[in-house]
Parts: structure tokens; sequence; C-alpha cells
RNA sequence: GCUGCUGUAGCUCAGUGGUAGAGCGCAUCCUUGGUAAGGCUGAGGUCGAGAGUUCAAUUCUCUCCAGCAGCACCA
């Protein structure tokens, strides 16, 4: 009966033999040209570190399995992959090891495909490309001349945030905490000319968008839009006892009549004014400058002011004189740099005025009634009815906001403004390992554009790492060129792009390359929108909302079509590891050791190389300081690609994190064995009918199915277990033969090697990979047969099975029947009988 | 502080207005020619807590508790 001769499934023999099979029948090469419906499924490109993990590993293996699925299902696959190559990393490198910046990439890049390619992912290898590829590069610099010409890129002096360990510019988003998201030294300000792109031209549209974006996760959604950070209020002037005119900002102008005070940031120009002839407010301003900006520091920071002695006069109420404070809480960046303080209906204001005994004015009550009720121990930013704001008294707050906003702009002191969060993106870094600014900087003509003909602008081989700063800058002859207007001597731009704008088109490249143009319309439009995006949390803000910028832009120039990349967007949970430790005893320091250091013995864990205990502690990422991490080429030289792809895709859910230990993996080998002696007993011959084991196969047909377009992979492995054992448990018939074959088949995209050598010497034609999803018989989805509970005083007496169907009056004269439910009855009066059919019958006495 | 997510077997998770499930782990036993293994059987649950709706709530509603994540002097 059975072909497979060997007990055994031997992936070390397989694996690369199916693997050369797909590649020499180019098996997963996407033909643009191809009548079937296309489905493009793109995980994150990989940043070349030298190394693939288990994170890579779980990312990658979803998205394999979704393409291997989709191709099954009849479409016409684009599942490319490359690499995100510019960046520090390669730099660092080049300074620790003395390597050329560009040779330790292209090295990393050949390892980490090798140990791609041994896992078995189907993928497209010959749309492979490196951002840091001239012609890849070249593209991009033609691209942001595109967008120059739009008015889309500008170049402008602009205090930095600069990290003095990396020499370089950083954005805002990757200042974290005050600190260098990548090197961790504190950040300091500096002005540079820098390049921007005008992402805040497209920032409603990039936030209404967002609800288009239905197969986002709301989580992702929900980081864009406070990223964006739309806000509406007022903007108005307070005139200053000195003549001055100071600009706020409110998004409460309803609330006032209940200012009692105004409020500058440090550096704001009237701050700075007073300071230049009151030494006390200069050293008061010295003083904020100085304070922390991290959360905690933030948190329990108190609100301090310096009293200017400057008045505002209130706009609606010109008596009013409101005294004028520099203090430590209100930003500069952020709307106007300037506040008006309302102490009853915002907290920081209401703590301000609390230290410095301001007068505290309720304006917005839960009713007229309670105009002069006192507050408690904090603020009321709440709803309500407006109070003690005389033409505003007894509206709603929105009625009021639009009511100040009418004032202001009739009697043009102010007006309706609309302020946003979101901040142009600084491209520029002063690095060598990135794309350079294709712009010369000419005496004579100013800055200047390259003509596209000379593009690629590309970056010299030779290059100096052992001066800090940019390598590009003090290179000896590379920024000397000559100018595109005058032909005088000029010099080029030595910044290089952040290299989140080469990222923010890849997908683009992926789909289509020609080598003229950056990628041609017609055939980008057949693939894209990306039908399923796969990638880590980390990205929901950074990378995805530049891409979706881009993508608008491209298309605000007439490049694209569409305005959205990822049509449906899926954020993987990490993969993570329990820690092994030991503390010191002096300091209590930890050392960390790797998994395979230690012997683990039930609860407790030992080192190998003493035999003493360690400790266990938490259930986190895998990182290398931690050392929790396990290599996927060990993992897979022992059990093979396929137990490590199914370990990927069971137990978590895959947003969720997912714990790596050894004795799932083992689970894991187990289990491809069991299929393996399983699948083995595939007999087309067999003959007779079964249909429990038929209904079986056709509802785990259909429900995989579904569980794997919703990538729910858990759930798929969950039914795929349950089928097994069905099959197992059943008698050779045809239904069982039809099962084996359908098992196969959906296993097929998970552990595609398994696959392959089952389907070849179950003398199957052709490759699994190409083969079809399995039929599924409609008919055979629902069951004819069904178990009735029976209930009496909430619990079960017995069970009923009956035909599917069966009426109410027939199941309830058969429940009453049951000798247990008349035991249980004890002669009780039946009050009354609830029957739902196909499903219960409930006695109550 | 605000927002979101999650609480079901020892672990990781399915599931449902009506009988509480799977895999792993654990225990007992069998096999020792599928053997760095294979199999039988079994134990194990206040479905986070409380209240409400209902004949019936793990499921629906409300309140609370715990854990995780993101954001945050954003005016």
């Amino acid at each position: 009966m059975s072909d497979t001769t060997d007990s055994r499934f031997d992936p070390a023999q397989a694996d690369l033999r199916w693997q050369q099979a797909w590649d020499d029948a180019g098996c997963f090469h996407a033909d643009s040209d191809s009548p079937k419906p296309k489905s493009y499924v793109l995980e994150m490109f990989p940043y070349p570190s030298g190394h693939v993990h288990m994170g890579h590993v779980r990312n990658y293996t979803m998205g394999d399995v979704l393409a291997r699925y989709k191709r099954m299902r009849g479409f016409e696959v684009l599942h490319p992959m490359g690499w995100d190559a510019f960046g520090m990393p390669a730099e660092n490198a080049a300074m620790e090891k003395n390597v050329h910046p560009g040779g330790w990439t292209r090295d990393n890049i050949a390892h980490m495909k090798s140990q791609l390619k041994r896992i078995g992912f189907a993928l497209d290898w010959s749309r492979e490309f490196a951002t840091c590829d001239p012609e890849y590069y070249g593209h991009e610099q033609a691209l942001f001349l595109d967008l120059f010409e739009a008015g889309l890129v500008y170049r402008k002096e602009s205090e930095v945030n600069w990290d003095p360990v990396d020499h370089t510019v950083l954005a805002n988003e990757q200042v974290i905490d005050g600190k260098g998201w990548r090197s961790g030294a504190v950040v300091e300000k500096r002005k540079l000319s820098q390049w921007f792109l005008k992402i805040t031209q497209f920032a409603d549209e990039l936030l209404t968008g967002l609800d288009t974006l239905e197969d986002w996760p709301e989580k992702v959604r929900l980081m864009q839009e406070n990223w964006i950070g739309k806000s509406k209020g007022l903007q108005f002037a307070f005139s200053l006892s000195d003549g001055q005119l100071v600009e706020v900002y409110s998004t409460r102008p309803d609330t006032i009549f209940g200012a009692s005070f105004v409020a500058v940031a440090a550096d704001h120009p009237i701050a700075q004014g007073v300071a230049a002839d009151n030494p006390l407010a200069a050293a008061f301003i010295e003083q904020c400058k100085r304070g922390g900006t991290t959360a905690a520091e933030l948190e329990t920071a108190e609100k301090l002011g310096f009293d200017t002695g400057i008045t505002a006069a209130h706009p609606l109420d010109p008596a009013r004189a409101l005294p004028v404070y520099i203090a430590n809480f209100v930003l500069m960046d952020y709307g106007t740099g300037a506040v008006m303080g309302v102490p009853g209906h915002d907290q920081r204001d209401f703590e301000f005025a609390t230290k410095y005994k301001l007068p505290i004015i309720r304006v917005v009550a839960k009713s007229a009634a309670d105009a002069d009720q006192p507050f408690g121990a904090a603020a009321e930013a709440g709803d309500g009815v407006i109070v003690n704001s005389g033409p505003l008294d007894g509206m709603d707050v929105a009625a009021a906001i639009a009511e100040v906003i009418a004032r202001a702009e009739s009697g043009q002191w102010g007006s309706g403004k609309t302020v946003w969060r979101l901040r142009d993106w600084g491209v520029s870094r002063q690095r060598y390992w990135g794309t350079p600014i294709p712009f010369i900087h000419c005496a004579a003509c100013g800055v200047v554009p390259v003509p596209k003909d000379q593009l690629p602008v590309a970056l010299p081989e030779d290059v100096d790492f052992s001066i800090p700063g940019n390598p590009l800058a003090h290179h000896p002859t590379w920024k000397h060129t000559k100018c595109p207007g005058c032909g005088g001597a000029a010099n080029r731009e030595t910044d290089t792009l952040d290299t989140f704008v080469n990222s923010s088109w890849y997908f683009l490249r992926f789909a289509s390359q020609p080598d003229d143009q950056p990628f041609d319309r017609a055939e980008v439009e057949k693939w894209l929108p990306v039908e399923q995006y796969i990638g880590g949390i980390e990205h929901a803000i950074l990378h995805l909302l530049y891409a979706r910028f881009w993508t608008r832009a491209l298309q605000h120039i007439g490049k694209l079509g569409f305005a959205e990349p990822f049509a449906s967007l899926f954020t993987q949970g990490m993969v993570t590891h329990e820690t092994y430790a030991r503390r010191a005893p002096d300091d209590g320091r930890q050392t960390f050791f790797t998994p395979a250091e230690v012997d683990k013995r039930g609860e407790a864990a030992v080192l190998k190389a003493d035999g003493f205990p360690v400790e266990i502690g938490r259930v986190i990422k895998m990182s290398k300081s931690k050392k929790n991490v396990v290599d996927p080429d060990e993992i897979v030289a022992r059990y093979g690609a396929d137990a490590v792809r199914w370990f990927m895709l069971s137990d978590s859910p895959p947003e969720r994190d997912l714990p790596w230990s050894e004795a799932g993996i083992e689970g894991c080998w187990r289990f491809v064995q069991r299929l393996w002696r399983l699948l083995g007993q595939y007999d087309p011959a067999a003959t007779g009918e079964d249909k429990s084991v038929a209904r079986k196969t056709h509802q785990t047909i259909a429900a995989c199915a579904e569980d794997i377009e919703a990538l729910s992979f858990n759930k798929a492995v969950a039914r795929i277990y349950e089928l097994t054992a069905v099959i197992e448990k059943s008698v050779p018939s045809a239904s069982r033969s039809e099962a084996i074959r359908s098992l196969l088949l959906l296993v097929s995209p998970m552990m595609p090697h398994l696959a392959e050598e089952v389907w070849s010497r179950t003398g199957q034609g052709g490759l699994i990979a190409l083969a079809p999803w399995p039929h599924v018989d409609s008919a055979l989805l629902v069951d004819d047969e069904v178990t009735i509970a029976v209930q009496h005083k909430g619990k079960l007496r017995d069970t009923l099975t009956v035909a599917k169907g069966m009426p109410g009056a027939e199941l309830e004269a058969l429940a009453l029947a049951s000798e247990k439910v008349q035991r249980s009855l004890d002669g009780a009066e039946v009050r009354k009988v609830i029957v739902v059919p196909d499903r219960l019958v409930n006695i109550v006495t």
C-alpha cells in the first residue's frame, strides 16, 4: 500500500532537492503579462545585518504560506524579496573592522539570501535588488528631482536634532526621550541647512485616507492619527502693555472668559526680549532649558513661571489685564509657542494658577445654576454649559467655540485655524552610506539640480572612515564638479537621503523594473496596491506613513494612479524566549547565558559548564544583549525547514508574540514525522465510503481556506491536527484516501518540502507547488445527524442523537421519554419546555 | 493621565446565548523490527471578579480588577 519505503522523513535530503526543483521549474516567477488575477504579497524587506533571525523567519513564513495558497487558488502571485541596504551599521562596521560598507553589505546579503533559500520561501528572486545598487538609488534620485520640480522638496535652515555620536541629524521621530534612537546619545540642538519633503502638504489626505484602509489594524491607524495630530481652534493676538502683540492658539476658545494669564515658552521672542535686560528672567529661561525631557521627568516636573510684568488686554473684555508669564510647560514648537491660561478648564493651567495664586474662573458648568460651584482639586475639562462669559452664557461648548471664532474673525483679532503635530520630513543625513542628494552648490547659480542624464550621482568607492563626520564631505575629489548652469567650479551636495526614503518606494520597483525609469506606471498598476503587506509593529508610524506619503506625492505629480500602496496590513508579533542569567553577589549585575549554554531540567535550569543553577527570567523578545536568541541555521540543520515553518505558524495567533521553546520545536518535529507516516498511506485504489471522514475533510478544507485568508494560521494548524487525528483513526476507504490527499494539499503551503516528497512518492504528477487547492463539496459541510442536549434544572441530563431538522414536538417527546430525564424529574410537574431545534431541550419544573 | 488590546486546562491558544475544546506538557499502561521512537487510557477548568438581561450567560450589557502595548505638558 505504501510507496514511502523510508520510515522517516529526512529533511536534510529532501529540502535541498525540492528547492532546486522549484528553481528549475521557475515556479515562483511572477509574470506581469499573465491573464490570471493578480495577487501581490509582500513582507517588509530586511536590513542586511548579516544574519536572518527568528523574527524574519516568522514574518516571511506567514507571507510565504499566503503566497503559496494564493497560487493554489489560481492567482498570479508576486512575492518578491530585496534588501534595505543603506544605513549606519555598515559604516559602523567599516570603522570597527576596517572594511568597506559596500563589501560588508554585499557579504551580508549573500549570506542572508542563502539562509532564506534554505527555508524554502516561494520568492521571485529574479526581481531581487538592494537599495544600495546604483541603478536603484539613481532612479530614486530622479524621483527626488521630480518631487523638487513639483515643489515638494525644499531646503531650509533649521534647528536640528544632532546626534553627537553618529555625527548626524535625526528626525523628530528618531529621537526617543531626548536620545538618538540608534546611538542612545543625548541629542543636541544645532542649526543647519537641511533638505525637506513637504509631507505636511498631504497631512489632511494622509489623515482622511486612513478611513479607507479598512484592512489595517485599528491600532496602527490610531497611531498614525495621533502622529498627524490634527487639532482645530482659534489663533488670536493679545495686545500687550508694552505695545507688542502675542499670538496664542487654543482649541477651547469657548473658555476665553476664563483666561487669567498668558504664558509664553522660554524660547519665545517675548521671553527673549524680556531676558535681554532682566537677568532674573534670563536665569529662569536657563533653568527651563536644563529641565529634563523624559516622560518621568515631565510627569513630576513642577509648573514654573516668571512674571514678566507685562500685561495683555483681553480681546472681549478690554478692561481686564492678564499677567504675562514665561512658563516651563509651554512648548515653542507647537502652535504659536504661547497660550492663554484658563485654570478652571485645563489641568496644567490649574496647577500653575494654584501655585501663583491667580484667579480660577468657572466658565463651564453642568448647568446655569451651577455657575458658582467651586472647583475641587483639579480642572474640569469636560462638556457643559457656558457661564460667567457675558455674551456666551447659556451656549454649549461647541456653539461657544463657533461663536468666539466668528467674533474673532469679524473683529479681525483672530481666526479659526487647524494646527498639525506632523512636521515636514527632514531627509538630510550627514553620512556616506546612503543615496547622494542630487544637487550642486554653485557660487553663482545657487543650488542647482543635477541634470537627469547625469544620474546616478554615484558614491565614491575610496572613502576614509578614520576622520569623524561625513566621509563624503572630506573626500578629496568627489564633491568637486562643474555647475550644470554656468559651467563654473561647483560643489556637490554631500548630504545623503534618510534610509526611510529608500523604503518608501521599493514596493513599486519590485512590481516593475525598467532600465530607463524608476518604474513603468502601467505595469505597477497591474500589481499594486499590495494585497497583503506584513511586517513589524515597530514600523507603524515611520515607514508606513512615509510610504503612504511618497505614493501620494507620486500620484500628485501624475506618475501613479492610486493613493494608498498597501490595501491590507498585518503586523505580526515578536518571537520571544525566556532568559537565563546569574546575578553577581556584590553589585547584583546580571550575566546572561544563551539557551545553548543551558540545560533545562523541568522547571529549573543549570549551566552546562558547571552544573549549577541559573535563574530563568522573563519571556522577552529575542535580543543579543539578553542572549536569549536561537539561531535559525542551527534549528533548520537539526529539524529541517518544515518543522521550523510549522512552529512559526502554530500555537500563537500571528499578531501576538510567539514564545520559542525547545519542547515546541520538538513537538513540531514529531508532527512532521507523524504526517509523513500518515500521508504515505495514500492509496488511490481503496474503495468504500466513510461519510464522517469525508465530512471532516471537506469542513477542514473550507475552514483552512478561510483561516489562511484571514492570516489565522494557528487556527488552520489546529484544524489540521484535528483532521490528522480523524484520518489516523479511520479504516481504509476511498474517503480516507481522498482525505489523505486533501490533507497533503492543505499542509503544502506550510510544509512544502514534505509535501513535495510525498506528492512525488505517491505518484502524483508534477509539483505540488503548482497544484490547485482541493475542491470543497458544500453538501458535505453540514452534518445530517445532530446531538441534542437535554437539560433539567440547568444541568445536562442526557443527550439525543437525532436526524437534523427533527421538529420540536418530536424532540420534546423523545426528551421526556428519556430514562435519565425521568429519574431527574422524579415526578415533578413540568412547567415549561424550551426546545431549540438541532440544539437542545430544556425542561423547567 | 489618555487610548487600544488581552484575561478559557500547568503552557500556548480555539470556541459558543444551550454538552467547555485542541496541541504541547503531565500521569498510568502497552510496544521495543516506525526506536535520538510509536501507541492506549486518563487526570486536570469558579471560562479574571461582581451585578444586570434571560427559562438558560464563559458568550450580551454595565462596573471593577490584573497584565501588555502605544501616546502624552500638543494648549
